[in-house]
RNA sequence: GGUCCCAUCGUCUAGCGGUCUAGGAUACUGCCCUCUCACGGCAGAGACACGGGUUCGAGUCCCGUUGGGACUACCA
């Protein structure tokens, strides 16, 4: 084994990058960083019909979005085919693979046919023992022994064991010259010195086939590390159906990124009781041995969670310039940073996404009529007339627009109307913001400012029917 | 169907034979704080799938049952 930790993570560019390639990147970079090694980004590309090429841009700003950069690469498979050739050729010198002509098509009717009566679908090996010659037609495939076991100490699962006979020839090369995926892996993995491989479990029982394509290369395999896959809210494997998104669509709802990566690394990996960690605290912590055998089910709410703890965490200038394309995506036009962050301050506490923030300060860039109509009915009313025209009054003659004066104000106008300070709050609320719940007043009027305060009053007592 | 993997509160998990009348987090409920809504604080409810072993002692080890999942391609 390479005395170096070399990882890779190896998406095949066929769709975007969801949550759980996300989740594999994650663990392999941590482990990486973690033991100081080199992290490995290939691309598995051999499905020609489904790769594009587009996807490779989005996986790859999918993984710079969450700060998992890799440190070698991309490699991709489909420029490396003379090397995996080469591998072949090896192999069908040694005897350990063979041409195989059979029709894909005849093979796929006896594959369904056995799968109708019931019967385990495999390659007889007809072709096995023929000694065909490499042509425009023949596939390759792998002589696997059909005798013995075959097993491996999995880091995460431990033991696991498979009887080779339950095993096939499988294809390694395809017709067309294309290798296929278990093989194309196998070789990439010993010519990159990759040290660990740590991928989904639903590669468990590929492992087997590699493994014997290690042993008949004469190559030492890799350590393996299955962990758990994350499963939907019905426990099948995730998907689109159960609204988990891609990567980069999190990050369009106004999703941190450290909040993803919290939230995917405490996903079957654990600590103690420690919820929150830095990028630093997860590559310091990060081990194989505290990754749980279970499967995860997505928790769409616990990543709220984590969003909202570390939406208040961000300091108010960053939060404003986060905050700025999801404003201009509410049609609210401004480049104003400072005045953003200001906003983002009042906000953080009561948004779980950047989506919700910028929904949420909509009226501090744009009038806040029409008035929510329940809020307006029931604040907004003749009786209210009183409190909005002294408060008018007051914010004319020059009251302090700070914190402690608004509060002072708020407490004078509820003794000189003869109400209770909540009574004189909310129709102010509505008046200003056009809801009945906001920031605090104190903290909105100095950034609505002065002449923007004084113009809604006096919009709102118009509304009320009144004249100012 | 076959092979393989898995099994603690709804969910994420701590637990590596005794300290477990099972801990934390989230979600939920109630109370407090309070100009509203949030935030925050406090409290509550909520789990070792079942059955056999092993052991002085089992959530922790073994076997079985049940349940769930993955794989079963000239996809990856």
């Amino acid at each position: 084994m390479a005395t170096q930790v070399r990882t890779r993570f190896s998406p095949s560019p066929t769709g975007a990058l969801h949550l759980g390639g996300a989740h594999t990147a994650l663990f392999n970079w941590l482990f990486a960083r973690h033991h100081g090694g080199v992290f490995i980004l290939r691309i598995e590309d051999t499905d020609m019909e489904r790769s594009q090429a587009h996807f490779v841009d989005e996986i790859m700003e999918s993984l710079r979005w969450l700060g998992l950069l890799w440190d070698e690469g991309p490699y991709f498979q489909s420029r490396r085919l003379p090397l995996y050739d080469e591998f072949v050729q090896r192999l069908l010198a040694g005897g350990q693979a063979y041409c195989c002509d059979c029709d894909p098509q005849e093979l796929e009717a006896r594959r369904q046919a056995a799968l109708a009566r019931g019967d385990k679908p495999r390659y007889d090996g007809r072709c096995r023992e023929r000694g065909l010659p490499l042509g425009p037609k023949t596939a390759v495939r792998f002589k696997t022994p059909q005798t013995g076991v075959t097993f491996w100490h999995d880091q995460i699962k431990g033991h696991i064991a498979f009887e080779n006979q339950e095993l096939d020839d499988l294809v390694i090369r395809r017709a067309d010259g294309i290798p296929t995926y278990n093989f194309a892996v196998v070789v990439d993995d010993i010519t990159m010195q990759v040290s660990h491989v740590i991928r989904g479990d639903d590669h468990i029982s590929n492992t087997p086939r590699q493994l014997l394509i290690y042993q008949a290369l004469g190559a030492e395999p890799p350590l393996f590390a299955h962990m758990p896959l994350m499963l939907g809210k019905d426990r099948t494997k995730l998907s689109k159906r159960h609204g988990a998104l891609p990567v980069l669509a999190y990050r369009d709802r106004g999703i941190l990124p450290q909040a993803l990566n919290n939230y995917l690394a405490r996903l079957g990996w654990s600590h103690g009781d420690q919820e929150i960690f830095s990028m630093e605290e997860l590559i310091r912590y990060f081990s194989l041995e505290h990754v749980g055998k279970a499967p995860g089910i997505h928790d769409e709410d616990k990543l709220l969670w984590l969003n909202s703890h570390y939406l208040k965490e961000t300091p108010p200038a960053e939060l404003g310039r986060l905050l700025l394309p999801f404003l201009a995506r509410e049609g609210i036009a401004t480049d104003d940073v400072a005045k953003a962050a200001r906003v983002a301050a009042t906000l953080n506490k009561r948004a779980k996404t950047l989506v919700e923030m910028a929904q949420a300060a909509r009226f501090y860039y744009q009038d806040p009529r029409p008035y929510d109509e329940e809020a307006a009915a029931r604040y907004l009313t003749p009786a209210a007339a009183p409190v909005l025209s002294l408060a008018l009054e007051r914010f004319r003659a020059g009251a302090e627009l700070t914190e402690e004066g608004l509060t002072a104000l708020l407490k004078e106008l509820a003794r000189e109307t003869g109400r209770k300070v909540v009574e004189v709050a909310q129709p102010l609320r509505v008046a200003l913001t056009g809801r009945a719940a906001s920031p605090s007043l104190t903290e909105l009027i100095p950034i609505l400012g002065r002449e923007e305060t004084c113009r809604r009053l006096e919009n709102a007592l118009h509304f009320i029917g009144k004249d100012v």
